[in-house]
DNA sequence: ATACATACC
DNA sequence: GACTGGTATGTAT
């Protein structure tokens, strides 16, 4: 749904502190990264329930708990490389605004845009977003009440993924580092996620709002948008729609054993989730009236990062362009339009006017549009470690994210055409390689040798995380394929008995005293004693190897068996990575030229 | 078609 | 000391 505008974090001075005081335009940042400063990250934008936070003494914490760490070189190496975009940014935008006659072409085209919008803003109907309180802690606080009342984190040292609203006071966050967030609430107690129990919750929500719009779209675990027009009988009175999201609270609360959620309703989805967290937790918010003007006087004041796909990047942009609220936005509208990709710019000018994706039905090719389902495109599975720069530990470790990942398409009954490797570098740096695999495929058979092809490419390295991903159906638009597929797993059960074990570590798959069907058929035509010059494959990873090898080339397991790694030195290749507003320069060029 | 970046929960 | 995992999508080449 959302766009990217793209461009620097350049911000670099708001950082915590008072925010960009005049701000007007001239952002002369010559982004030293000493310069830099402070650093953004994502949990330092106070959110729901961190009012009283004091974020400059967080952001100090912050910044001193990661000083001299490899992720802090890499967060400034990415600042760097945002002000320069910044920096280029702000130069098509002087160039812009002195060419004049693209100044009138966007003034024409803009103002052509606004009345078609506006022709096509709907408010006659009724939207409604709902959103769980603190949604995983809330639902371990449920199981645990000792929880009560105290500081606690769904996550681990590594990573928090929900903090509930006590340790929020301290400034702990979702997407926070546990050590970090150690420091801010030294008694901060940590609980193991338990996804399965959000889920199975989740569902029980679902059911109720269900009864609401029985189509609603969900959005992760803790939240769904609902169409409430029918419900509400096409009624839009204030006081109707205060009754429903009480209801709505209400009948959740009910049947979830007191899990709270916060509500907002709005003409657009996009309006109501904004409105959902304004009153939070436990809370609504209806938007004043159904009108243009209502709507324009809610959102005009607001500041542009609270506009779902305004993120922490392209917010920093907006603010070097001199833009911090939806009415900037709107002013600007001429600007960003003559210096933005189309897709962008009107994504920027249809939120600045307030008006619902689905107004704009032009977009969604109309016709396939309440898909019972939703169509999944992808899916991946990716583990992070200490670094490691043994091909053979790496190689071990990305056959069993293969493994892992073949269970999970095989659950979802899905096959896919496309591989994807996703390495992160110790450094933090991401690093992605592609195949378009010869045959749509879920089974680890063929997902192992490709993976441990791309992996081999890019050797030798030292990496902190390895991922892959399957995409690219078969039969994307045959909506059989994928329960025929499924009764068809189900009749030769049989032969699946050695897949079952997906998620077994590597050595557990291949037990020394038991050879694999594959080793004892070589046994039999190449007895040890004999050098014989046959090709073999590999029973750890089943990569194929030439006679002469010993040692699986990929894995490093002897031949007929599973062998310790042994230690490679890790060299990290420099790559440089085009970026966005590269781009935008050549387009530029193209146009006029 | 592939690689990278941004965003969301 | 330590900074996630899963999915979608935009942009460039």
């Amino acid at each position: 749904m959302p766009e990217v505008v793209n461009g620097g974090a350049a911000g670099a001075a708001g950082a915590s502190g008072a925010g960009a005081s005049g701000a007007s335009s001239d952002v002369n940042n010559n982004a030293s990264s000493e310069q830099l400063g402070a650093l953004s990250y994502v949990f330092l934008n106070s959110k729901g329930g961190m009012d009283g936070v004091d974020m400059q003494s967080v952001q100090q914490v912050v910044a001193a708990m990661s000083a001299g760490s490899r992720h802090e070189a890499n967060e400034r190496r990415k600042a760097t490389e945002h002000a320069e975009r910044t920096r280029q940014l702000l130069q098509r935008k002087s160039t812009w605004e002195r060419d004049k006659v693209a100044v009138a072409k966007s003034r024409r085209e803009v103002d052509a845009a606004v009345t078609r919008l506006e022709e096509q803003r709907r408010l006659s109907s009724v939207f409604c977003h709902v959103d769980q309180d603190q949604y995983y802690a809330a639902c371990e606080e449920q199981e645990r009440p000792e929880l009560s009342g105290k500081a606690f984190a769904v996550g681990g040292i590594g990573m928090i993924s929900t903090a509930n609203y006590v340790a929020r006071k301290y400034g702990v966050r979702s997407a926070m580092p546990g050590f970090i967030a150690l420091k801010l609430c030294p008694h901060l107690i940590f609980v193991r996620p338990d996804f399965s129990k959000y889920t199975a919750k989740a569902q029980e929500v679902r059911g109720v709002l269900r009864t609401f719009d029985a189509n609603l779209q969900v959005r992760g675990l803790d939240e769904a948008s609902l169409d409430v027009t029918a419900y509400v009988k096409g009624r839009r009175d204030r006081d109707v729609l205060e009754a429903v999201a009480e209801k709505i609270r209400h009948d959740v609360a009910a049947a979830t054993g007191g899990l709270t959620c916060s509500v907002g309703i709005a003409p657009t989805r996009e309006l109501a989730k904004i409105a959902s967290d304004r009153n939070k937790p436990n809370g609504q918010c209806i938007v004043e009236d159904f009108t243009r003007e209502a709507v324009l006087s809610f959102i005009r004041p607001l500041e542009t990062r609270k506009i779902t796909g305004i993120g922490k990047v392209t917010d920093a942009s907006l603010k070097a362009l001199g833009i911090t609220t939806v009415e900037d936005l709107y002013n600007a509208r001429y600007l960003l339009h003559g210096i933005l990709t189309p897709t962008a710019s009107s994504f920027l000018l249809r939120t600045s006017l307030g008006i619902g994706a689905e107004d704009v039905s032009a977009d969604r090719g109309g016709a396939e549009d309440d898909q019972q389902e939703h169509n999944r495109k992808s899916c991946s599975v990716e583990r992070t470690f200490e670094p490691i720069g043994d091909r053979h530990t790496l190689s071990r470790k990305l056959i069993d994210i293969a493994f892992t990942l073949s269970r999970h398409l095989h659950d979802l009954g899905l096959r896919g055409h496309q591989l994807t490797l996703k390495i992160k570098l110790s450094n933090f740096e991401i690093r992605s390689r592609q195949v378009t695999l010869p045959h749509a495929t879920d089974s680890s058979d063929d997902l192992i040798p490709a993976a441990l092809k791309l992996l081999k490419a890019e050797l030798p390295l030292s990496a902190r995380l390895l991922g892959l991903k399957v995409s690219q159906w078969e039969n994307e638009n045959d909506t059989q394929v994928a329960s025929r597929d499924i009764l068809a797993r189900f009749l030769q059960k049989g032969d699946e008995e050695d897949e079952e074990g997906g998620l077994r570590k590597v050595e557990e798959i291949v037990p020394s005293t038991t050879p694999t069907p594959a080793a004892a058929v070589a046994a039999k035509m190449a007895p040890p004693t004999t050098v014989r010059s046959e090709p073999w494959a590999c029973i750890a990873c089943t990569l194929e190897n030439e006679a002469s090898a010993k040692r699986c080339e990929a894995c490093g397991a002897l031949k007929g068996s599973s062998l310790p790694p042994t230690s490679t030195l890790a060299l990290e290749k420099k790559r440089r990575a085009p970026t966005l507003l590269d781009g935008f320069a050549s387009r530029l060029k193209k146009r006029s030229g």
